[in-house]
DNA sequence: ATGTAAACGATAATCATTATCACATAATCA
DNA sequence: TGATTATGTGATAATGATTATCGTTTACAT
């Protein structure tokens, strides 16, 4: 397997040419995509995957930490690439046309209070947090028009 | 159609007995339910209510704004009495049982720096806030053992 | 009491996701 | 390098949650 700059990294299967392709959307087009956002976009590059490639490949590449899945109120799982570069962010979903935008304001005194949540939250609630989702919903400027 | 206390008060539609029922299960039983977990629970009362009327129904009280919907990463959704006696708080969500439970540790706080965010968000990103959620994903103490 | 739009129950349809299975192939080792 | 083998793949069936449809019932304004 081979990194977004071509440098060798282990995971914990075979790197095959779907698995490439896959992850070739998110390093080109990247944003919050669905497994039929990904196929639509794959088939362009390698017309042969199929829909259960995809949704088999976002599980692995989720499950080996190159995306990130999230569940937004539309029903549907959105993924995303875990880019190292990029800062932490949250995300703003437009309850009309499904819209996700990425913010990162107050990423700091947020971070603050999640790890002061996370603390007391494990001690109080027996409960050992691997991680944390905020989602603001609202409705966007272009909607609104 | 009449709250917990039996003295009435206006709803978009008619206050059906099937609704009442549907209501009677969050004032009831309470909890974070999905639609089949109200369902099997109000067969039990009211034995001729459909599922398709569940659905129907969570639908219509979270539009009246009586519950709560939200969606966690098991892809089903999760409803919830919005109770105005109870404080505000948010989930903790175990990956292994799925089990969820509340918390409000540092709720001043948390809500403090939400209204800082909705405000530059809404500012920033040209964008209506309408609400918010915070999930915490981890493994509860029944779970690890 | 009655007319009528809203809601109902049953069930078919839809949509996202997962399971199955015969075939292909990436990685290992001779 | 080439044979071996477990892992991955494509096509498609199956599942599970939710929504749409339709003929019947019913809440409620008149």
């Amino acid at each position: 397997m081979r990194n977004r700059h071509g440098r060798k990294f282990k995971c914990a299967g075979r790197w095959t040419a779907a698995r490439q392709a896959i992850l070739d959307v998110f390093l080109n087009r990247g944003g919050h995509l669905t497994a039929d956002d990904v196929f639509m976009e794959v088939k362009k590059r390698a017309p042969g995957v199929g829909l259960a490639t995809v949704y088999r490949n976002l599980d692995f590449l989720s499950r080996e930490g190159l995306v990130s899945r999230f569940q937004f109120s539309d029903g549907r799982a959105h993924y995303e690439l875990n880019d190292d570069e990029r800062e932490h962010h949250h995300h703003l979903i437009c309850k009309s046309c499904g819209n996700v935008s990425d913010y990162s304001e107050f990423i700091h005194r947020e971070l603050k209070l999640m790890k002061d949540l996370e603390k007391e939250l494990s001690k109080k609630h027996d409960f050992n947090i691997d991680s944390h989702e905020l989602h603001f919903y609202g409705v966007c400027g272009d909607c609104r028009e």
